[in-house]
This record gives C-alpha cells, structure tokens and sequence, in this order.
RNA sequence: GGCCCCAUGGUCAAGUGGUUAAGACGGCGCCCUCUCACGGCGCAAUCAGCGGUUCGAAUCCGCUUGGGGUCACCA
C-alpha cells in the first residue's frame, strides 16, 4: 500500500519549529517510501483566523523545501484541501452517530460549563448532563431554538488501547475520557472530529503527531499508523533564578520558522537540525541535505524522551551548511552584506574563504568586514603583542621599513606575504616581528579575517599605506 | 490532583544481556599560526536511586524519585 501521510497547520500566521518537524517526519515518513505527502489546511476555528496566514503556511513550507503533492493550491483527487470548505462533510458523520446512540445533542451553555469547573476538584471534566436526555426534552429544546453541541459518549467502562510506532502499545481506561464536543455550536467541528474525518476520507496511512496529542480519538473506523513525536522543550529561567524546561514556545525566544531565517539561520540548516532533535540515522553523520533526509530517514529512529532545542548546535550546522556551499551560492547570500561593508567585487573569491571557516551565520559579516569602514585612533597598545614579539619600538621600526616595500611590492596575495618575509628574513625577524604591526595599522583592531595580506588586499594599496603611514606618525 | 508518557555526560544522542558505554554541540588544554577562525590531537563529564531476574545488566521486571504532557465549543 502506497504510503499517504499528512500536514495540517491550523492558519495562524506562525510556524513553530515544533510543528515544521512535524511536517518534516511526515515528508520523510512519506518520501523515504515514495508516497505522497498532503497539506491540509484546519482552519475549523474562526475565532482564531489571521488574514493571509495561508499564505505564510505556502512560503514557509517552499523554504523548508517540503513540496507537497496534494494541497488547496495545486488540487488533488482528495479535495477540498481546506478545512472550512469542507464543512458540510462533518455534519452528517455527527448526525450519525448521534442516530446510532455514539454522541448526543448537549444543550449546555458556556455559562454553566463553566460553573462546573469552577466547583468541582481540578481535572474533573463535563458532568454529562445532557448524555440521557429523554427525546421529549430534546424535542423541546430544539423546538425552542436552543443552539447545541454534538458530544461523543464515550463508554463509561473499559478501556481502550491502539498501537504507535514511537511508543508501543498506549492503553487508558475509558472512565477518565471525556464526552468530548464533535460539531460545535457554530456547527463547526472540533479539530479531533475533523482530523479523524479527513484522515479516513483521504486515506492517510501514517498520522504523526507531536505526543501532547497522544490521548484522543476512538470513532470506529480502521485507524491509520500512528506516529507520536517527543516534543520539543526550552530553557528558561523563572522568577527566582531556577532554570525551566517545558515545550517550547514563544517566551523561549525565536522558535518560529521565520524568525529563525530573520536571525540568519539557513533553511536547509533549521530542517537538518530540527531533524535530528528527536532523531538519530544508524551512522553518525549529522550533516544532511533533504535528499539525504529522505535516504537515511527511518521511523525506528525516532526517540521517545523529549529533547531540548539548543540554538548551540543549531549554529553549528548552519555553519556546517555554509562551510559545504560552492563560492557562488556563497557569494548570493554574502552579496548582501559586501555591499554594505563596501568590498570591491575582485575580493569576492579572497572573501569567501576567509569567511566561510569563519561564520556561523551571514549576519556576521557585516561585524567581520567593519574594519574597512571604520578607521580611527585605535589603542596603540594593539600593536604590543608578546607571542608575536612584537612590541611599540619594534612596531614602529618595522613599519618604516615595510612601508618603501608595500608601495612597490606587486600588489597580490603572495606577493605581499612574501614580500614581508623577505623583509623579516633581511631584517633576521620573525615573521610575525613585521606582519603583525602591518596588520593591526592596515586594519586598527586587534581580529581580522585573515593577515595582513589579506587585509591589505581587501583595504587596495592606496588605502592601506595611507592608513599605515597615519599609525606609523602615531608612534 | 486523576490519567498517560519518558529517564545514558550541561545539551543532542548510539547502545536493544557480556563494549575500555560510540559520536556530535558546548567547555577546557595543546599543536598549527602574523590576529581570529578552520584543521589536528587530547582532557573533563553520563547509564537518577533501590531492589530483584540472571553466571553476567545501561539493556528485562518492580518500586521510589525526577521530568514532561494532558484534562477547552484551541489546534
């Protein structure tokens, strides 16, 4: 049997990493085994509507590169994709079990819901009074025009138990489950009437979840696989100092998709890493591509313990990600930040790789070239520096000598470095003795990507011995 | 609180009765080196506790403890 798995985000405007792992498993669940993936939208609750997060759910998903195969823009022989279109399904599956004797009209009002929860002990959940109402009294708030839910009723002895691929065997007595609201009072379904629905009449096989699902529905039809998820926990530290973890959410900092590609994470860097949070392939590689994903995924892998989101680690494999990129695709995501740090377009091969081995993030570029616009009376204490014997005096005399030497010298890469060293080894100095002084005047910080050539190289001679002449009258 | 689930270093984790208990992030140290990175090498750090079962338990069972989730006309 062909493997059909689904996402179904609610349209909220926001995609939390947890529910993009979500769908992430569901791709691989699906791909590894060249089924098809779906998209469904829930967007049962109107109260909760945001105006275009539709369309936040299309791009989000294109970044991520989890294509869909069926889905409300692009159709599909299981349509309508979107939940509120499919409105008039739900109703009669309700009507049906209520003729059956399974669920049942409940006229209570919110009012004395919540009456009920305010006096009874905590975790006590609807008293059922509306479960044995006799027909006449039914009839009679119908007639009365009374607005109503449809409740399950669920068996008061027993249990009821299903199997996951996560976690085995799952089994809770049916007296702790609650009359739970199937079609609401707006005639709208409740997301766990609608999920079992849709699932069945679009032949999902495989539904995965994250586990805070795991209690839930029992309707009488064959159930597909399921596939509970470990959540995703944050870190935080409460009012007296404690350090909290729980599942993460907003207060936990960016944990939403976009948010993270704002904070310069690549997307191919957030789906590997999210992957492996809850996830382990048989080897120990940790650097995927999709494609790769889709390869080494298998369900056996999955973790049952929740896992911390550690944006350590999350750094390390963007970096990862753009240590592996080719120049060019390095050069679009850097074009950005050169322009605004003012390099020349001759550096741009020189720049990605000094940089490559030296950022987690794009966004650190900008700090990393600052030396080129920024020039002003640095510390003069930068030029001491005891590893490199390199001190005032000696700074001072090495750049009179290296100054003659850099305004001739073929202005390259290796020329310039060998250049210096000739200098050290005719002034019988280290090598540091004259770079580092040539560097710290070039540049006027203590840190550069790169030595002094490629500084030089990055600042264009007439720059560079303007800045060095200026250090050097300092001294 | 009821119910459910989980438990290997600070974090992510491999491990499915016999291993010196992998690997990665982070930390620390050394090497490389004109700074910072990269790279290389190394160190510290884990089977929550207690009972069983067994010739032998991180691995199986029980209890305790700890953590998390869930108890909506939200998804």
């Amino acid at each position: 049997m062909k493997i059909r798995t689904r996402f179904a985000p609610s349209p909220t405007g926001f995609m939390h990493v947890g529910n993009l792992r979500t769908a992430l498993y569901e791709y691989l669940t699906a791909k590894h085994e060249n089924g098809t993936f779906v998209l469904r939208i829930e967007d049962t609750d109107r109260e909760r509507y945001v105006e275009g997060a539709t369309q936040v759910i299309y791009d989000t998903m294109k970044l991520a590169g989890l294509e869909h195969d069926e889905g409300p823009d692009i159709g599909g022989e299981f349509g309508p994709y979107v939940q509120s279109e499919r409105l008039s399904m739900y109703k009669p599956y309700a009507e049906k079990l209520v003729e059956e004797g399974k669920a049942y009209r409940c006229f209570c009002t919110k009012e004395r819901l919540e009456a009920l929860k305010e006096n009874a002990p905590e975790g006590t959940g609807y008293d059922r009074h509306c479960r044995d109402l006799s027909a006449e009294e039914i009839q009679k708030n119908l007639d009365a025009g009374m607005p109503y839910v449809i409740r399950q009723k669920m068996p008061l002895t027993g249990s009821t138990s299903y199997h996951d691929l996560v976690y085995g065997d799952i089994t809770f007595p049916n007296e702790d489950l609650d009359d739970q609201v199937l079609i609401k009072t707006d005639g709208f379904p409740t997301y766990n009437f609608a999920n079992v629905i849709d699932d069945h009449t679009m032949g999902i096989t495989h539904v995965v979840r994250g586990s805070e699902y795991l209690l839930y529905d029992a309707f009488g039809w064959e159930i597909p696989t399921y596939i509970h998820l470990p959540l995703i926990m944050g870190k935080s530290v409460d009012e007296e100092g404690n350090e909290v973890i729980s599942k993460l959410s907003k207060r936990h900092g960016s944990t939403g998709f976009m948010d993270l590609i704002n904070e310069g994470y690549l997307p191919e860097a957030i789906i590997n890493y999210i992957a492996l949070l809850g996830w382990a392939p048989k080897d120990t590689r940790e650097i995927f591509s999709l494609p790769e994903l889709i390869e080494a995924f298998d369900i056996n892998g999955i973790s049952k313990s929740p896992a911390v989101f550690d944006y350590d680690k999350l750094s390390w494999v963007n970096q990862e990600h753009i240590k592996a990129m080719s120049d060019e695709e390095f050069l679009e995501h850097a074009k950005p930040y050169y322009d605004e740090a003012g390099v020349d377009p001759s550096c741009y091969a020189l720049l990605a790789e000094l940089l490559k081995p030296r950022i987690a993030k794009f966004t650190e570029i900008t700090e990393k070239l600052s030396f080129i616009k920024q020039y002003g009376d640095f510390e003069l204490e930068l030029f001491e520096h005891k590893k490199s014997k390199s001190t005032l005096e000696s700074s001072k005399q090495m750049l009179e000598q290296a100054i003659p030497v850099l305004a001739q010298v073929q202005w390259d890469r290796d020329s310039i470095t060998e250049a210096m060293k000739e200098l050290a080894e005719k002034l019988e100095v280290k090598n540091s003795v004259v770079m580092w002084p040539v560097r710290i005047a070039a540049a006027g910080v203590a840190v550069t990507p790169g030595g002094c050539a490629e500084v030089m190289i990055l600042l264009g001679r007439e720059e560079s011995l303007r800045r060095i002449n200026y250090a050097y009258s300092r001294l």
